[in-house]
DNA sequence: GAGTGGTCTAGACCACACA
DNA sequence: GTGTGGTCTAGACCACTCT
């Protein structure tokens, strides 16, 4: 290094500018995180992509590697990135395996973990009443889609589930039929709607004439009831779903940590 | 640092160590995580106790503060410690709010997070069936505790429940009466037994006679049934239980990540 | 002021994948 | 062999807590 670069080097530490960015102080590895979630959500970094290394996105962006590797391990932890040591750090995909065992949670007794195999019993267009533009934070009368849909475990009809999504979001969702059985590949792949996480509420429900005759279970039959919403990238509500579950040889499976 | 001293320093790094330990590459802050954690297991380390600091740990073991930090940092994760900046790092304690948080997920369907009260119904002893001793890893026919409690929230009853637990580990369990709330406190601080973590399965089931009179419900009506096995910082099951709740204006609250 | 964990940096070497 | 992430080290300064 020159003597002449040294007199040009900036006078702030990337310690120092992370501080400078207001009173609200912020880690940088937080902020970097941040930077990368962004380009993901705007469609620079789509699912499958190879990242650069973390020198060069260091680099890049001005803080060490160290810092790079704390974001990028964070991001990893939250199912965001896959890491593999020798080839590289990748946007996750919303592989059938992964969605399966993150987002999918009843299982046989027995312990195996089929996937599930789906059918769209129907798709519509709507206008959300009070309660469901609340959990989507769309405004009332929004329009949105309403699909159902009847999924089977080892062929056996196990769940009926509907889906709702504002329309705005999957403007042309009627044009993607016939549906696949992953849903959050489609929202990925299809409407730049990545799936971060979500939220599940479980009842104990009886089982309503509707649902005794597709799930082939007597009327009153106690059903598995999950309420979920489905948050993207900027954790913001993208999916609504209410599935009703036979759980006479399944069950929902869950880690408490 | 003197010639001597230099001539007398050991010829492995922390690394070599590592390596040393045999085929099975296992990472040195790995191998920290399980010293201390061998700690907490012996009752050296009870809940509520002050770690040494991270300078100290890393003297005594030999590696550097990095590596005892990143150990650490794994088992606050965990639950297992809890650290406070300025304070230093403490033994995590099964503390009535942290533990509702971590293994109690039924909530009030309005959002609120009340403390359940328990009320024992009956403690006894008895012997492992086959399954149970199974899911226990007990010799078949193994002495073993049998609690039954009742449990409500704001007043209302919601949940019966069946406690098993391995009578060798719990011997005087009796002298406990009358039991607390709070199970998970008392087997840490009574038995030296910490819960790290559970494994859950629900299902929906229709209540039969002795559970429509506990809860006060139609027999038959829709009931949510956990089936949880709890393991210690071992990672060994030390309880198993079956609650079986109503959910009419409650549920089971789970984050999908 | 002293001591703690939290953040950031810089650099070394190892394990792994791929050409 | 080259390049990647994974591990380990050493040291600096900051934010927080308590005395």
């Amino acid at each position: 290094m020159t003597e002449a670069s040294v007199k040009d080097m900036p006078e702030t530490t990337a310690k120092e500018r992370a501080k400078q960015e207001g009173p609200l102080f912020k880690p940088l590895y937080l902020q970097v995180r941040e930077r990368l979630t962004g380009r993901m959500i705007e469609g620079l970094w789509p699912p499958g992509m190879l990242l650069p290394s973390e020198q060069r996105l260091a680099a890049e962006l001005g803080v060490s590697q160290g810092t790079v590797r704390k974001a990028l391990d964070a991001m990893a932890a939250d199912h965001l990135l896959v890491r593999r040591q020798g080839r590289g750090t990748f946007v996750a995909e919303p592989e059938e395996g992964r969605i399966l065992f993150q987002f999918f949670r009843l299982r046989p007794d027995d312990g195996r973990a089929p996937f599930p195999e789906s059918t769209a019993v129907s798709l519509r267009a709507d206008r959300a009443d009070a309660e469901t533009a609340a959990l989507l934070t769309l405004e009332s009368r929004a329009r949105i889609w309403r699909l159902k849909r009847l999924r089977r475990l080892d062929g056996v009809p196990l769940i009926v589930e509907e889906v709702v999504l504002p329309f705005a979001r999957f403007r042309h969702l009627d044009r993607e039929e016939p549906l696949p059985n992953n849903l959050y590949a489609l929202y990925a792949g299809r409407f730049g709607a990545t799936i971060a996480r979500a939220e599940e509420r479980l009842k104990a429900v009886a089982a309503g004439r509707a649902e005794a005759t597709a799930l082939g279970c007597p009327e009153g039959a106690p059903l598995l009831r999950i309420d979920r919403i489905a948050y993207g990238l900027d954790d913001r509500p993208v999916e609504q779903r209410v599935s009703l579950c036979l759980s006479e040889q399944h069950h929902y499976a869950n880690s408490l940590r």
